[in-house]
RNA sequence: GGGCGAUUAGCUCAGUGGGAGAGCGCUACCUUGACACGGUAGAGGUCACUGGUUCAAUCCCAGUAUCGCCCACCA
């Protein structure tokens, strides 16, 4: 069914059509991916928005492709030569890649066909890869405008270093986490003059140029200026004062290494220390001496032991809790570093992209991750992106002779000649994931797409790559579209745990395959499952139990839709006029109508999760439970009654079947197609509210239907009536309520039987419904259960009393009457009296039950 | 260290200044002519705690506790 859909091409958008534009571009998957839960859940909301647009007349592109994640696929490929026992430095760069490229074709396009499981609408002919030779141009595009621009800049500065993967990361690609280490107070210099320092690395003592101290620190004033010898090193150092030293830590004296660490490459510029790098990028110790060679984490305790040795450990503190960071991709500790690198000066870009949102050319659903987003971009730090690896867009620089730099645009050549090389790095990842928006549509070039399909109508994603990508999204995008914002709407939803609320991860062995559930509950009940669950900004848990209902879900509408064929459901005829309706008829179609509402509005806001709830009420609690069970009543009438109940049936389940579409795709397709005879649902246009106003005395009657049928069963059931036995029972005051219509579907419901010549009523019940009190004798021929009969009604007789109690109390209260709204009184007076009946009536069912 | 969010039925979660809700699970009965992936009827909650505002607080405010998340260059 699928391919038919894609090969029919529902999914080809036509940038020349007349009708509104609607984009959604799918955040690129990385070609090394799998499908997993939380792609399952942005897919299945995406396409639940794609596919309803669609239905409404919009030219809906959803457009389809994936990330060549530079240090992910890069490390994958890596590990696969590992296993033959190569490395890329034994293939060469050119080769390298080249195998990367095979390994994509390969391996890479896993995703692009689980897609297709899931049954994502999505257009295949615009299908992008981030390598692509055209997303390349807008790559180098945008590098030499910001570079001419002066947004881009090389500089030496302090980066985070990945020592296992040999690359520079950005800040957002280091993750914290509390460590134990070893806080180590170390005595510099000898005598009156030494002064101890405190360190978690202590190692780095070995690039040590400098101690500081805070300006205004009496104990150190007098050694200001002055030089204490570093140990080991034979070197001594000077001792600066400056501001950045907070008195009140450890001894209020740092050691200062301004090549391995942020703070202190900052003081070392401000005192013009010089910074001496011991360390090599694989995190070896480069010093000369004893510990040269020795890896970060062998120096360690290598440099303590040699400096206890010499008497100048002073304290230790272990364990120590401090926080680490860590390599995103590999989990190894980051070693801060000096190094030259590149960098986006962010600060105009990120303004840009705080003001988009602030004036509202762009909202952010839910609006507090609004809040998470402005933090970010109004304290964001330069963006390094250069990467030391080989698998990614080549920073476009060419280095030539007297220092010569020039910024190669695309198409245009490389400068010839002797000396010139190519700047050896790639951009960081996320830098051509930030041109997405717009590189998919033909950027730079002016294209139909990209002057119909941008700014995309919303970006779909959950909230933790809000700052790896939506802002960067958000910075380029106005960049590069001279202010015009990426996206109208930013939605975020929430991340999938388990089922108590954890983390799903290889190591908790907790996660849920998505391929695992479209196998067992089929694509349809998995959307739902998921869509139903999201709320937005919202974490979800799932569990087997969801997919299960979800697929209880499809069923019973399958279910319906086979009795309501097999009744003769019909959308041919056009509706019958609604006087010649029954209450039944007419109720059914204004809760349509009502649902249809409320859909929509709860798109709008991209409530997908009370958008399942209200279509999943409807269709079982309401077009199952009641409805169709009315239906049979009126079928089985025959003549008009059934023919028109066959066109309610067909019309309700038409825009049922419509609604739920875009969230349940398959089934309503098989559905919706037996139903009208029609191409495909896909191509249905949207149910719309007819916008007649509802027949409130038809629902009010409905009500009392219902109210009575749950009131007599829940008596069948407290005398243990067997579900199957007809009750012998007669109605009275049905005429006064307005209900003698439906007297044939009361008893049918509630499996009550004309009396016959033997009747004799051994209980009476009084039930109260809107307009109105209905009367039933029944005969249980003397089997009353008077003890269960009684238990009921003194446990409802106390629920009336303390209501009557409740409500007297309000009533009597002359503030509550004076100040309170007059419908709320009015409201109060109403379930009062409601009480007060209820009360008369039990009491009267229980005197009659004593003198039975 | 800063910031944000959560706390409601056994579980996962909606919700509202005026009668506590859903799904799943649970109990009882039922192979009823769409559906046992089902039907009917039930049980189950001091809406975390303490104060305050209000005629009225699960909802608004303050504080407390517990949990979670994000950010951060404390040596």
């Amino acid at each position: 069914m699928y391919e038919r859909w894609v090969a029919a091409g529902y999914f080809t958008a036509d940038p020349g059509s007349a009708k509104p534009p609607y984009c959604i571009v799918i955040p690129p998957p990385n070609v090394t991916g799998s499908l997993h839960m939380g792609h399952a859940l942005d897919h299945s909301l995406m396409d639940a928005l794609t596919r309803r647009r669609r239905m409404m007349g919009d030219e809906a592109l959803w457009l389809p492709g994936m990330d060549h994640a530079g240090i992910a696929t890069q490390n994958v490929v890596e590990r696969e030569l590992a296993g033959e026992g190569l490395s890329r430095h034994d293939l060469g760069r050119e080769a390298f890649v080249e195998r990367v490229w095979r390994w994509k074709a390969e391996s890479g396009g896993m995703i692009l066909h689980q897609m297709r499981r899931l049954g994502d609408g999505v257009d295949w002919s615009r299908e992008r890869f981030t390598m692509d030779s055209r997303l390349s141009a807008a790559v180098q595009t945008i590098f030499k405008r910001l570079y001419e621009d002066g947004l881009i800049y090389r500089a030496e500065r302090i980066i985070n270093w990945c020592p296992r993967c040999h690359t520079a990361l950005s800040d957002i690609e280091v993750e914290h986490s509390e460590d134990e280490g070893e806080l180590i107070s170390i005595r510099y210099g000898d005598g009156a003059d030494s002064i101890v320092v405190a360190t978690t690395r202590a190692e780095t003592m070995l690039g040590d140029t400098a101690v500081a101290v805070h300006p205004d620190d009496e104990r150190y004033r007098h050694l200001i200026g002055t030089e204490v010898l570093l140990p080991l090193t034979g070197r001594v150092v000077p001792v600066v004062a400056d501001e950045h030293v907070d008195p009140a830590f450890g001894t209020g004296a740092v050691k200062v290494t301004p090549a391995h660490d942020p703070n202190d490459f900052e003081i070392g510029q401000r005192h013009q220390l010089p910074a001496i790098t011991i360390m090599d990028e694989r995190g070896l110790i480069t010093a000369h001496g004893p510990f040269q060679g020795l890896d970060r984490f062998e120096a360690r305790p290598a440099v303590v032991a040699a400096l206890r040795e010499q008497g100048r450990i002073v304290a230790e503190k272990r364990p120590y809790l401090h926080s680490v960071g860590h390599c995103s991709r590999c989990d190894t500790v980051v070693e801060p570093r000096l190094s030259l690198q590149w960098f986006v000066r962010v600060a105009p870009l990120a303004k840009a992209a705080g003001d988009a949102v602030r004036d509202g050319r762009t909202t952010i659903y839910p609006a507090e991750l609004a809040k998470r987003y402005f933090d970010w971009v109004d304290n964001m730090h330069d963006w390094c992106i250069s990467r030391q690896l080989w698998w990614g867009h080549r920073i476009p620089i060419w280095y030539g002779p007297n220092d010569k730099v020039i910024c190669v645009g695309p198409g245009e050549e490389p400068p010839q000649g002797e000396g010139w090389t190519q700047d050896s790095d790639v951009l960081d990842t996320w830098f051509s994931s930030a041109l997405w928006p717009f590189s998919t549509l033909g950027w730079p070039e002016r294209t139909s797409d990209l002057i119909r399909f941008y700014p995309n109508s919303v970006l779909v994603t959950g909230y933790d790559i809000l700052f790896f990508w939506v802002v960067r999204m958000m910075m380029f995008g106005l960049y590069a579209m001279d202010g015009v914002q990426p996206f109208h709407h930013v939605y975020l939803h929430g991340l999938i745990r388990d089922a108590s609320g954890k983390k799903m991860s290889k190591s908790r062995n907790n996660v849920i395959n998505p391929l695992d559930w479209l196998d067992r509950y089929g694509a349809d009940a998995t959307r739902f499952t998921l869509t139903r669950g999201a709320n937005p900004g919202s974490d979800m848990a799932l569990a087997e139990e969801w997919a299960a209902g979800s697929r209880n879900f499809c069923n019973k509408l399958w279910n319906a839709s086979r009795f309501a064929l097999m009744n003769g459901a019909t959308t041919e005829r056009p509706l019958p006029d609604r006087a010649e309706l029954t209450d039944a008829d007419r109720w059914i179609l204004d809760r349509a109508d009502a649902v249809v509402s409320e859909v929509d509005e709860l798109f709008e806001r991209y409530q997908f999760g009370k958008v399942c709830d209200a279509l999943y009420h409807f269709t079982w609690s309401e077009f199952c439970d009641w409805y169709l069970e009315l239906a049979k009543v009126q079928i089985a009438e025959d003549g008009q009654r059934a023919e028109h109940t066959r066109a309610v049936l067909g019309h309700v389940l038409d825009v049922l079947l419509r609604l739920l579409h875009p969230v349940i795709p398959f089934v309503t397709e098989v559905l919706w197609t037996s139903l009208t005879g029609k191409e495909s649902v896909v191509l249905a246009d949207w149910p719309t509210a007819t916008g007649a106003e509802a027949d409130t005395a038809a629902a009010r009657r409905i009500d009392a239907v219902q109210r009575l049928v749950t009131e007599l069963r829940r008596f069948r059931s407290d005398q243990l009536v067997k579900p199957g036995q007809r009750v012998p029972a007669r109605l009275s005051g049905m005429d006064a309520a307005g209900l003698s219509a439906l007297a044939q579907a009361v008893t049918t419901l509630a499996r009550l039987e004309a009396p016959n010549g033997s009747f004799t009523a051994s209980a009476s019940l009084e039930i109260a419904v809107p307009d109105g009190t209905i009367a039933v004798e029944v005969d249980l021929s003397g089997t009353v259960d008077v003890e269960a009969e009684r238990k009921r009604l003194t446990k409802d007789l106390a629920v009336a009393e303390k209501e009557l109690a409740q409500t007297g109390a309000k009533l009597d209260n002359p503030k509550f009457t004076d100040r309170a709204p007059a419908d709320v009184v009015a409201k109060i007076k109403a379930r009062r009296e409601q009480a007060a009946g209820d009360i008369q009536r039990i009491r009267a069912r229980l005197a009659a039950l004593e003198g039975a």
